[in-house]
DNA sequence: CAGCGCCTTTGATCTTGATCAAGGCCTCGG
DNA sequence: CCGAGGCCTTGATCAAGATCAAAGGCGCTG
């Protein structure tokens, strides 16, 4: 098993301002660290969870790069989100007790585990908590309705710039770069999340370096117009 | 202005079971009452909530029928859901305290109005209100990422069948007939959901008339064959 | 009851992205 | 260092659905 019983102290952690925690004061980050007590380590290409495992803990992403999917009965899947640091998955668990999508590591990675009863409990509480949690979920719920609006009415070029503008601005919050990153995922599985096929995905890569907007090595990604990606995405703004 | 002060009470309403104080004791209830104090009515074509507008309730459906769309810079839209009575509206606007989206009612409507800081308020008060609206934030998740796997994996008349399928369920559970409904909304409105254009719809219930499985008339539609509808969601589970 | 406007249907054509196919590159293990 | 397998790119062709266009139906309003 993979579960470590490593102490954990969120008010240590420097990833406080992206995670859960965001916003407490010291007492209540205290308690916060007598929940949150272990941690998880997930190899690259294990699961986290799978559908219909049962829901007992939210899990923050401490280090690595998660994706989370869904299948239908006749075995097509969907990727529902890509995670990465500060960011919690298995709020879908919530409704049912039950997971309803796999969590998948990209790569070798660490979560903490924050077990939703005593996250429940505490948030009665601590009202900057609760109200937290509330956010969060919220947050999930907006940022699908923006890939539905991506999946339901944008054509393929769209779909990808602002696929790569969402994921630089995300890691740009984290410290890095405005205009370089690598991926973490293959080209089917950014097709996946897209709507798209993986021959398709690797076209308007090409497309976008014959422009001139940015420069591919494999899984590497620079950046040189965020002007031109954001044109691609709102396709002239004038009128 | 379309607020009105009707005294209004969870503990008489017979929509109990499939709305916000589903699950909770008397003495829940009775509180809950207090915090439902008004109700709203709202004209078809009239707006709920506008995006951008500040968010300070959620809003119970009580009788008609509404849908929430986003929309572009540039103009395009897209329909994000379809709410019927009992159904829980807003919950888009926690995270920033303002709606992200407009909500639309497609015909004459009531609604309860649930200041959300008296909600969190009670919810720390009961366990039982607090769980549930935790689900009712973790079934949205969980039905956009279904609504993503059908905007990113399914052919059009999949599509179609498994928003009708869907429909007919809700209705059911609502004390509706099992295969027969009346569409609320307009070819266009369905397209905007289900990624695909009018004619498209429009041409996909002709095919589904054609093959046997379905009537149409206007806004009226008869499931002749429900199973029919789930082999097209499904192809072949068999394998 | 007539007329208008919106919604819907259907046909013809076109475009985007899927599919099929082949080959190259990079990584990792032996 | 070599070979195998996974991942990526690119080309050729095809098909689903978009677009353009026209006409019919229905309900609402004056």
């Amino acid at each position: 098993m993979d579960i470590q019983s490593i102490k954990v102290a969120c008010s240590s952690c420097n990833l406080r301002e992206l995670c859960l925690p965001m916003g407490l004061n010291s007492e209540e980050i205290d308690k916060l660290d007598a929940v949150i007590s272990t941690r998880r380590r997930i190899k690259r290409g294990a699961a986290l969870f799978n559908t219909g495992d049962k829901f007992t803990s939210l899990f923050a992403v401490r280090s690595g790069f998660f994706k989370t999917c869904v299948t239908t009965a006749d075995g097509r899947d969907q990727v529902t989100g890509f995670q990465m640091t500060g960011e919690i998955i298995g709020l879908d668990g919530i409704v049912s007790d039950h997971h309803s999508c796999d969590a998948i590591a990209l790569e070798d990675a660490e979560v903490c585990v924050m077990p939703f009863d005593q996250v429940e409990e505490l948030s009665r509480e601590f009202t900057t908590l609760q109200h937290h949690v509330h956010k969060i979920m919220s947050r999930e719920i907006v940022r699908d309705h923006s890939v539905m609006l991506l999946l339901g009415s944008m054509r393929a070029e769209e779909r990808l710039a602002a696929f790569l503008l969402n994921l630089v601005q995300r890691l740009h919050a984290r410290g890095f770069s405005q205009s370089e990153l690598i991926l973490r995922m293959t080209r089917e599985e950014i097709g996946s999340y897209l709507g798209m096929k993986l021959e398709t995905v690797s076209r308007t890569f090409s497309k976008f370096v014959d422009d001139g907007i940015i420069e591919v090595k494999q899984r590497y990604v620079h950046i040189k117009s965020t002007e031109g990606l954001k044109q691609i995405v709102n396709p002239q703004t004038c009128r």
